[in-house]
DNA sequence: CGCAACAATGAACACGTTTTCACGACTCGT
DNA sequence: ACGAGTCGTGAAAACGTGTTCATTGTTGCG
């Protein structure tokens, strides 16, 4: 520690970098002047070694690629960085589940908090490798209800981020049918993915509502390689959909290129489609995607918000925030 | 510590975990065996705190959201996971540069190594606020030559990872030679960046070779939204071009969409189009883009294996590892 | 059998912080 | 003017490892 050239003690020196201690002013600008000069900043390990505190915030996803998570990657990063945090990158290593292996090694890197952008963590591997200390914030819908939740890892906090999906799909489908669509197919994410199921028991739950028959499922694995083909097994044998509901933006866009360039269908005129996220490339000219939007910026900076007042105040009862979705109209409908 | 319970002193713990140390085999199994029935494992952050090393690796990017950067970070994390690292992530805030205050926020979280996706980190700045602790990897074009290297902070040591460039730049051009092209535009990316001057250099290079006109140089900066109205700007004065080489892939499609929707003119048969990198969405339908193809994963796992070799033997003269690109023709061409 | 080399082991220390505790120097209210 | 409270300060302890050093038990070789 060579910044005791100020002549004060180390205690003094950790003092002026903590915000919150009674120094002196005039001791803590002099300090903080010779430790800008000397390049000097404190240990991170050694100050995480003392306080359990890391400053970092593991991210678990099984795909950085996908644009979807990307941009909550970034936004993440983005909003993590503002708050004095890092963030930790993990990969799960084939589908969107992840084993008790990554678990424990990303918990040997001492996170504060866990984000896992999966949604089958079987909750026994959720409970055994992790302590109370690391909040767990895993995302997937409440069941039964149209919304995405966050839900802490013990039980009986519970603090959530609802996403109430019931907005976007509502206008989506009343300007489908506005439009004269009548036979409308839902493309599904990962079978056993919680959100996808979430928004197809809405959509499911609108169209009843609106006194339309129930829609034609057809599964994909939100790629947009198995959404073309399972497009084309689609429209080759039956009489196909007149409108398509994709469970996330880029399989819509596989819908949209197998209809084009497998049957020659034109988008909108012969088929509607109408995509969920709002992901960066949904406005490029090729595809110009009606969609479902969340605001990925404005989730991502709630789930920060979340952490953080989690981690500041253990004790605290649940926090609750909810995010509105709205649908982005362009020109794949009409 | 508290796996104590195997009745051995802490020290045989610690050498229970490490590899190359002595310690009867017999012993070292029970008391794995025991830290595991407790679930215990080595506190990284005392780890780090007395051995200098924090097993992670910093990764500053400009971007995740952009489809280049999300699959390098993607092939990045994998790599960095299977060898025992962790991914740091940060984002440089408003453009591709990097300022002092954004480095010196990640030298406090001590990564082992750094590697920047950003191409203008003023020298002066890199050799203030790193010392030679952390080996840095900056990745960008050796001057005058048509590569991109890889440059370690302390300019005696000269790691590097060369792509070249040529190969794929010159089988590109030979086909759109082959197919009666005569005007050929290249749109490059940010104006500033080393590695969109290093491909234009290349191009100009080949097609002199080949007795073809200087290329007409139009500017982007590697996003979708400003090649699409690059492109609009320089196909509604002049009389345009009847091929375009386009800095990176993205920016190909914005290229790609503007002539279509713009001017309706067809691709490939009025206009010609060829990328760089070959992303994941090079390959969907609407665009089937011919492109300079770089083996990202590999050249990942190489700049992986370059960190790994170096922080194992720091004083070892440099390495060199070599990449070549090749065209994969789609689409665009023909 | 004797001596040297070597494997196995634990005690003590080091790493760079934060935290706790104790002490003196003030300020304030009466 | 005196005690109570507050502020500023540093000494010492603690955090959980890896490392060095000395000690003991063991093997190998002549």
């Amino acid at each position: 520690m060579v910044a005791e050239r100020a002549k004060v003690s180390r205690v003094a020196v950790s003092r002026a970098f903590n915000p919150h201690t009674s120094l002196k002013p005039e001791k803590r600008a002099l300090i903080l002047r010779i430790a800008q000069e000397l390049n000097y900043t404190p240990d991170r390990a050694a100050r995480a070694l003392v306080s359990g505190r890391s400053h970092s915030v593991g991210v678990i996803v099984p795909d950085v690629c996908s644009p979807r998570e990307s941009q909550e990657i970034d936004a993440l990063t983005t909003a993590l960085q503002n708050e004095g945090f890092a963030t930790l990158l993990f990969k799960t290593q084939t589908d969107m589940s992840m084993d008790e292996t990554l678990l424990t090694y990303m918990k040997g890197f001492n996170p504060d908090a866990v984000i896992a952008f999966v949604e089958n963590i079987p909750p026994a591997t959720l409970a055994r490798v992790l302590d109370q200390a690391v909040p767990i914030y895993v995302h997937y819908p409440l069941e039964g209800q149209p919304e995405t939740g966050v839900l802490a890892a013990d039980k009986t906090l519970h603090d959530q981020l609802n996403v109430m999906q019931r907005n976007g799909i509502e206008q989506a489908v009343a300007l489908l049918q506005g439009y004269g669509a009548r036979r409308i197919a839902y493309l599904s994410g990962l079978p056993r993915s919680l959100a996808s199921v979430a928004r197809e028991q809405t959509l499911r739950a609108v169209m009843a509502d609106r006194g339309l028959d129930e829609p034609i499922v057809f599964s994909g694995d939100f790629t947009y390689d198995t959404a073309y083909a399972a497009t084309v097994d689609l429209f080759r044998v039956g009489q196909g959909a007149d409108a398509v509901f994709a469970a996330n933006d880029v399989g819509a866009f596989g819908v949209i290129d197998a209809l084009r360039h497998e049957f020659g269908l034109r988008v909108p005129q012969d088929v509607k489609v109408v995509g969920f996220d709002d992901i960066e490339q949904s406005h490029w000219k090729s595809y110009s995607l009606t969609t479902v939007k969340i605001d990925l910026a404005e989730r991502v900076r709630a789930l920060v918000r979340l952490i953080l007042r989690r981690l500041n105040d253990p004790g605290a009862p649940a926090f609750v925030e909810t995010l509105q979705t709205r649908l982005v109209v362009r020109g794949t409908v009409g």
